[in-house]
DNA sequence: CGAAACGTTGACGCACGTCAATGATAGTGG
DNA sequence: CCACTATCATTGACGTGCGTCAACGTTTCG
């Protein structure tokens, strides 16, 4: 789909930063020329194991990831995704025994910064630093809301909520937008991030369908009504942070 | 119950993050030297309202606050628990526009410290600022926990994943201990933080106490096997980055 | 002492889970 | 290009954990 570039994502990554924090010509010369190590990981593979010592941040070029936990029983629940741009474990310079797991939905290309360049890196430019950490600190938005979504929705409301979500964020990076995107993930992904078992996926999924609100089917989500997916997700966009042009949200906040 | 001196509290928060990430003398200092206004909020009392503009961060000195989002009918989800020593939101120094609002749960003593004394703290000592950062990130896996509690697990294992996390924090500031603590908390406010109603929480209660597991009455929860509590929880305390030097957890991890 | 807030309990309903069968799709090797 | 097969999507019947409603007891506090 894309080419996946090191320099390619190093810029995604960095027009994310840029969304919330002003970077000086040196600070973006700095992130642009961060060291990283290219690597593959098949659908479905471990990127990060639960208590593994990691020495590097994993930002995403190319596919999609999902940082997890799971009960004893093997029930598993979705933390947060990561699309391209993202690091995926940013909060690991911080923490560097992974308290959750990280995996590769679908086939993936990771690039592997060293924390010592991260940490180098924030050391000469405090404002790189300073937006990297509000890039761990925007994390903990997007998690509040899917606490809340889990804990106080029904499976219709939270599941037009992570579309929205997820429409908005390929939106900024160029990968869709709120009319669709391309979402190549099982149902029963969607229902570790939704706390719901995949069966009430479908049939939830089906009740949108029929009421012309949204259609998934093969890997694409059409959003045939974007006001009315805003509007019973109650989708307010201003946790994401994100600069939105021309958005058209359910409480017009943050526009 | 305590005099909530600033100076008490400062001292917990110091506590807090030297437990984490080392600090010398110097950072020592600097943390305890923080200015900061001393605020009174009756119970129930918002603290700071969603969208609201702040340019300082809370120090909790005494009580009990909670940081939560609310949907359009009114439904609550609270997203984090404070007691005293923990900042309530320190990521509002890079998220100044509350994206979440807090709220005093009893009669709560706060300190207010400037986002600039905070900012220049940070510049001053890296170390303090690393400790801060490394402070939002702990706040990040405590979120994820919850989220897995209420996507994953069962009303009887939510409340008592709860109840062990709270034991092992008031243990911390020694206030407590995993034989029980003072939890002047009604059962809403436990059922908002665990995405279920009030009258669940009161029939769950009964059966961890029927069960002898623990007993919740009159603000303080007695903890009469704390084995068995931390097995129905699948209480594995390592996201809380707590040293324990005397820890029996189910999973025998991080001690 | 009175009133409001909180805790407790029972009867009943519903959203979502479980189980199980069948159909569609996609990836694989011949 | 076509079987072949594993994975995923779909659907129905049925079970259950938790929500809802409503009443009543208990504690707290002015």
């Amino acid at each position: 789909m894309s080419p996946a570039e090191p320099a390619e994502a190093l810029r995604l990554f960095l027009a994310r930063l840029m969304a919330r924090s002003p970077l000086g010509a040196e600070d973006q010369k700095t992130v642009l020329g961060l060291p990283c190590t290219v690597r593959h990981f098949a659908a479905h593979r471990e990127i990060v194991q639960l208590g593994q010592q990691v020495e590097h941040a994993g930002l995403v070029a190319d596919g999609f990831v999902a940082r997890f936990g799971q009960t004893e029983e093997g029930q598993r629940q979705f933390f947060s995704f990561h699309i391209p741009g993202d690091f995926a474990d940013l909060y690991s310079l911080m923490v560097p025994t992974a308290p959750s797991a990280l995996q590769a939905l679908t086939a993936t290309t990771i690039l592997q910064v060293p924390h010592s360049a991260l940490r180098s890196a924030a050391a000469r430019c405090p404002a790189v630093g300073a937006a990297m950490w509000r890039d761990c600190v925007i994390d903990n938005l997007s998690l509040s809301q899917w606490l809340m979504n889990v804990g106080r929705r029904d499976a219709r409301s939270r599941l037009a909520h992570l579309l929205c979500e997820l429409a908005l964020r390929f939106d900024f990076i160029g990968r869709g937008s709120r009319q669709g995107f391309s979402l190549p993930m099982t149902q029963e992904h969607l229902a570790d991030a939704l706390g719901l078992t995949p069966v009430h996926v479908n049939r939830t999924l089906k009740a949108l369908r029929e009421d012309g609100v949204v259609t998934l089917a093969r890997g694409r989500v059409h959003i045939h009504d974007w006001e009315m997916l805003a509007a019973s997700a109650q989708f307010d966009p201003l946790y994401l942070q994100l600069p939105s042009p021309s958005c058209h949200c359910a409480k017009g906040r943050g526009c």
